[in-house]
DNA sequence: AAGGGTCTCAACCGCCCGTGA
DNA sequence: TTCACGGGCGGTTGAGACCCT
């Protein structure tokens, strides 16, 4: 038997189960008025009879200011199903693309609701091609981006980003197969003979793509004399 | 109306990781 | 380098709401 870990609070002296609303106006008012640096010591500081663990989980998932209560859009489930093929079960990663909600929230719908959806839509794609389309045209579009990213960036001459650049690429793919050119592709300019751009835009949208070659083209294409060049060429394949 | 089944979601549990001594 | 601690996270639970027969 291994040494165990000391239990975070005494449960026989902590409450449990739902908060009343006196506890979570305590709560409340003493988070806002001292803010919460340490949890553990916060419900002794409040009068609080409750764990550390469960104040913080209480005051994230429930009194937070700024929380969006309420059913979540379609878009907001589309982008859900988008971003977990990307991420899979990081709920707080998922979570971090939609300011006021929380990742248990996320967490509740995705179990509850766009689980079954996505089993319900891949059972019926068995039998239709055209309902499938779009979820596995995200599905192989995610992991074949990775794919060639991972490909074309180990041969770049900076394999120790690797990761950053995956990862921001699929991330902002995930989210409606946006690219944000600068912020992603920057690096791999930096690697390359073309010289910098003089001007960027903001965001560069290449909806659908979602094709090896087309990524491979985009990312490695050696033809280009400069950024406007690239740009032109990224036009041609959006339209 | 009743009661049994299903769904929802707030809350708990326990593990992992980062940090500081 | 090791260890203890606190925070964060994902998985799971269970009470209450809702639905169906």
């Amino acid at each position: 038997m291994g040494k165990k870990r000391a239990p975070c609070c005494d449960k026989s002296q902590v409450r449990r189960g739902p908060w009343s609303d006196e506890e979570s106006e305590r709560l409340r008012a003493f988070i806002e008025k001292n803010g919460h640096h340490n949890w553990r010591s916060l419900p002794k500081l409040a009068g609080l009879m409750r764990c550390g663990k469960s104040c913080r989980l209480r005051w994230i998932n429930y009194l937070r200011p700024g929380l969006k209560r309420g059913n979540f859009t379609k878009e907001e489930e589309d982008t859900i199903i988008h971003l977990h093929q990307a991420h899979g079960n990081k709920w707080s990663k998922i979570a971090s693309h939609f300011p006021g909600r929380t990742d248990n929230e996320i967490k509740n719908v995705w179990n509850t609701h766009l689980k079954k959806r996505l089993m319900k839509s891949n059972s019926l794609s068995s039998s239709s091609d055209a309902t499938n389309q779009s979820l596995s045209s995200t599905s192989s579009s995610s992991s074949s981006i990775s794919s060639v990213l991972k490909d074309v960036i180990r041969s770049s001459e900076k394999p120790n980003q690797e990761e950053e650049f995956e990862e921001i690429l699929v991330e902002q793919i995930a989210c409606g197969f946006e690219v944000n050119a600068p912020q992603s592709l920057e690096c791999l300019f930096e690697d390359s003979h073309i010289p910098p751009p003089t001007s960027k835009p903001d965001l560069l949208e290449i909806n659908g793509k979602s094709d090896n070659e087309f990524w491979s083209r985009l990312l490695v294409e050696p033809g280009f004399d400069d950024y406007n060049e690239w740009l032109n060429f990224l036009d041609n394949q959006t339209l």
